[in-house]
DNA sequence: GTCTATATGCGGATAGAC
DNA sequence: GTCTATCCGCATATAGAC
């Protein structure tokens, strides 16, 4: 199921968490603010999670399955190379800037605000999922189309991904579909030339602004 | 005078909470700890900052202006093209993992712990340094040699960039330098073709790991 | 400048009625 | 499942002695 058909009491506040989490950050965002803006109470809340910091575990845990989800969805409808990585770029921003916008940017931004045991389980999934990259970029370095310092090819690119989100408006000209195909062709150049259709370079991102 | 050369008691007072600031977060920092770590208690904090914000605010703009003074500094260096843009990536890595690395981190990762007129004020700052790159990557669009949309080159440029506080760790084989040169040649492919010395490429980055 | 002592409020979490 | 009421600790910040 996926969590922006979730009607049930668990995932609204799940995702009422979140969406409190990313603009206030988890720290600056009190249990009862959560409960007054599901319209309850904080003892109430304490009935479904057990404590603050299950509720920020659950969010994360369900952000990487889901981008871990979206990506390789995305990748079972390709199956050639320069197709495959945009279709990664494009899943990967999918996820962060689209619908699950919430519980991804808390999973990149909020880790160090879990305990030893639960950072070491959601940095473990991350791992998973950003190893999902490897096997892509190993090819195309095979065939000289990226550097072949693979592992920092990932992080780069990852990271120019990732940092979208400290950017990225949606509600503007540019949709992420666009955002997807000007960064894979600025990340991975040798690839995007190989790509049937030529991308309209420049048109101008007057989108992109310094965050509120 | 240099943050690192500053012996005086503010400055004492800024580095320690700076680091404490990026290792635990802003929020899980409490003034108790800063006071402790100087070996001092929390009452004669008060005597040098009014609040604890007032902390944190120093601690960033003291961070925009010294990344900004670095670049400035790599800049004056150099006139052509190609070595001015690795300057900046250099100045701007060693600013962001070398010794300034807990003021930096915290300016661009706690900026969201600010009031609304201290944010602005930071923000304006940050834009202004993010300015600086506006130009030689406009010239470089000019001569072909990277994407037109130069506002989107910058933000993927500094998202990487920016997004190696996550993972880069110090005391590894691969040293900043050597990192700057060779994310330069990810990002800016056709303006490191125009550098003199070619670059060796992939030794392999056993450094990189998930952060602790 | 630094200390001790303390005011004051908000945080997460619990108990027990309904 | 949700409520009310409350415990208890820790947070920032202040007052005034030294």
């Amino acid at each position: 199921m996926d969590d922006a058909d979730d009607t049930s009491r668990r995932g609204l506040i799940l995702r009422t968490a979140a969406k409190l989490f990313r603009e206030h950050g988890y720290e600056r965002t009190s249990v009862r603010q959560i409960a007054e803006a599901l319209g309850m109470t904080s003892g109430s809340l304490f009935y479904h999670f057990a404590t603050k910091e299950e509720l920020l575990v659950t969010v994360m845990e369900e952000g990487v399955r889901d981008i871990m989800r979206g990506v390789q969805k995305g990748l079972a409808g390709e199956s050639c190379l320069p197709e495959r990585m945009l279709a990664m770029v494009r899943c990967h921003l999918t996820a962060l800037l689209g619908p699950k916008l919430d519980a991804m940017t808390v999973m990149l931004y909020e880790w160090r605000s879990l305990s030893e045991p639960a950072r070491a389980r959601v940095l473990t999934s991350r791992d998973a999922y950003e190893e999902l990259w490897m096997a892509p970029i190993d090819e195309a370095a095979a065939l000289g189309l990226v550097d072949t310092d693979t592992l920092l090819v990932r992080q780069t690119a990852l990271g120019a991904l990732n940092w979208t989100g400290q950017w990225y408006r949606p509600d503007r000209r540019v949709g992420v579909e666009l955002l997807a195909q000007r960064m894979f062709h600025l990340l991975f150049p040798r690839l995007a030339e190989r790509l049937g259709s030529v991308l309209p370079q420049g048109i101008g991102l007057e989108s992109v602004q310094t965050p509120a």
